[in-house]
DNA sequence: CGATGCGATAACCTATACGCATCACCGGCG
DNA sequence: CGCCGGTGATGCGTATAGGTTATCGCATCG
């Protein structure tokens, strides 16, 4: 038994799959099948069912799944562990969907700038399977909004940002001087899917203020929320970070006079699993980078 | 990194030499030299010192021994738990000195009768390595004399036997009717090292009888002490499954009278490793083979 | 200061893991 | 119902990598 045969074996068992699999390990898709087989040779039992062109783990394959993947977990690592000098190195850096394309390239472009010798591996996700990937170590880092219901997992809020108003740019709301909590409520709401937390802050902070916002559409993207808007299909409410990005002149922004909502944004970690140099290093720009950020947003919302 | 790297590097880190390890491994020398050089290479630093003849772990090399350990058990773990069909496969049963030579050989025979395809490794140490190794995982059960400080390890009674007193054959004692304890109360002791825990069971014994045995010579086999009271050292106490074993008659062995001085033989076992389906019946056998055992010596009693 | 033992290095060898070509099989579809 | 696209298995030549033998360098020790 050798590590690459289980390498191998965790992506075929991954992929469901020998020619995907022998495609993502970069090896032709013969070389895997002989991999397997040496390895089930070696048990004295096959670990994939081999039902026509379907490949299904057998009992055998899904133990030795799950002790491989330990073993292999343990090495990498191990690795890390030796190998950490704070420059080079690999770091897989996740946030959820409405964070990762406002936030990450800015922390990333400051990151590679101070480490130009480390990788990162960026990976999108919503908050339940990033708290899954981080307890389970496959991504060292995740950012995502507050609350999360994390168990042995480290959380760290870094700073708090305004959900803005977006309206059409001829919106009847967006002639008015102030607009309150009132105003908006008549007014159907575009929504992100329920799996994104960002709709979750939304409903809960109107449920707050006693009125359940109706959702007249749901996209999975904000950008298409964004598209929605200014196509007068509804109103929606925008973390901050995702107006900075918005150059149309067919939406418009407003803050609430009235109420201020809000999501907090937060760093979550693992801490039983070995930090890096190059982690705590990242921590720190992450931290680094929200406080400019902070200060930019109380600057900002003086001109509104 | 590949596991038979890790192998090799463990058995260097263990014998504290590449020649040694080497030769343990059945590779050259050049081959294990080849294949640290490697390792190190990947991980951009040495894990062995070498300061002119002598290797030593560095601090990364202690990190991966502990890493690869836990890794390279893990995926043995894993393989004996995918291929067990209760009567191939290997099992390492390990016993004190005082209880291996005279015990094991008949277990062995029974067990390797029932399970022909089996294999069987022995090994041979004191009490405290025993326990270290059955809870490392290196054996998977270990046979040895009550009491022991076992934590998270399972510990099965077996049964109990007589301490009996040996003599050389022409000793004033022997020709007694009847001995008593305050009879051998003068007599110098020939006794085991201190490290043997038969040493212990007899000393506290003894105690509790309130007189401290006097040792005039130890040593660390049980026959060397059979011999060294042939040649009148001293008198001993020795394990009745020891005497079953002894045909000279050059020494004589009587039970006392007045007090019954006895070890109870257990078997140990981690519950928390994998119960292998031969491990399981390597227990059965073991008990069943005590029950006749224990059967034997009441038989045996009315005639000593 | 030579003898000895151990690890590193060089040169060569061979086992084996790989890629390519191809086969065999299943499933979908006209 | 037969063709075809896709997937896994197999055969074969090759190349890489791990193994062996021979030898060197360098400590340690009598």
């Amino acid at each position: 038994m050798e590590l690459f045969q289980l390498r191998y074996f965790l992506k075929a068992a991954e992929r469901e799959g020998f020619t995907r699999a022998a495609d993502e390990l970069g090896i032709s898709q013969p070389a895997l099948s002989r991999a397997i087989a040496n390895l089930e040779a070696e048990l004295g039992q096959p670990v994939f069912e081999r039902q026509g062109r379907r490949v299904a783990l057998t009992d055998a394959g899904r133990l030795l799944q799950s002790r491989a993947q330990q073993a292999v977990s343990l090495l990498e690592e191990a690795k890390s562990e030796i190998t950490d000098d704070g420059e080079s190195g690999r770091l897989r850096v996740a946030a959820i969907p409405t964070i990762a394309p406002y936030f990450l390239p800015g922390v990333l472009r400051e990151f590679s700038r101070q480490h130009p010798q480390s990788s990162i591996l960026i990976q999108e996700d919503v908050t339940e399977n990033l708290l899954r990937k981080c307890a389970q170590g496959e991504v060292d880092a995740a950012l995502l909004a507050l609350p999360v219901p994390a168990r042995h997992l480290e959380v760290e809020e870094l700073f708090e940002e305004e959900l803005i108003l977006v309206l059409p740019a001829g919106h009847a709301l967006a002639k008015k001087r102030t607009i309150t909590l009132k105003d908006i409520e008549p007014y159907p709401f575009v929504l992100l899917d329920e799996a994104h937390c960002l709709t979750d802050n939304i409903v809960s902070f109107c449920r707050q203020s006693s009125f359940h916002p109706v959702a007249v559409e749901r996209t999975n993207q904000l950008t298409t929320v964004q598209e929605l808007v200014a196509l007068d299909h509804g109103i929606s409410m925008i973390p901050a970070m995702a107006r900075a990005l918005d150059l149309s002149d067919r939406r418009v922004y407003r803050s609430l006079s009235d109420v201020r909502p809000t999501r907090k944004i937060a760093l979550c970690y693992n801490p039983y699993r070995f930090q890096s140099k190059l982690l705590v290093r990242f921590r720190e720009c992450v931290r680094e980078f929200s406080r400019k950020m902070g200060k930019k947003a109380k600057a900002g919302r003086g001109k509104g």
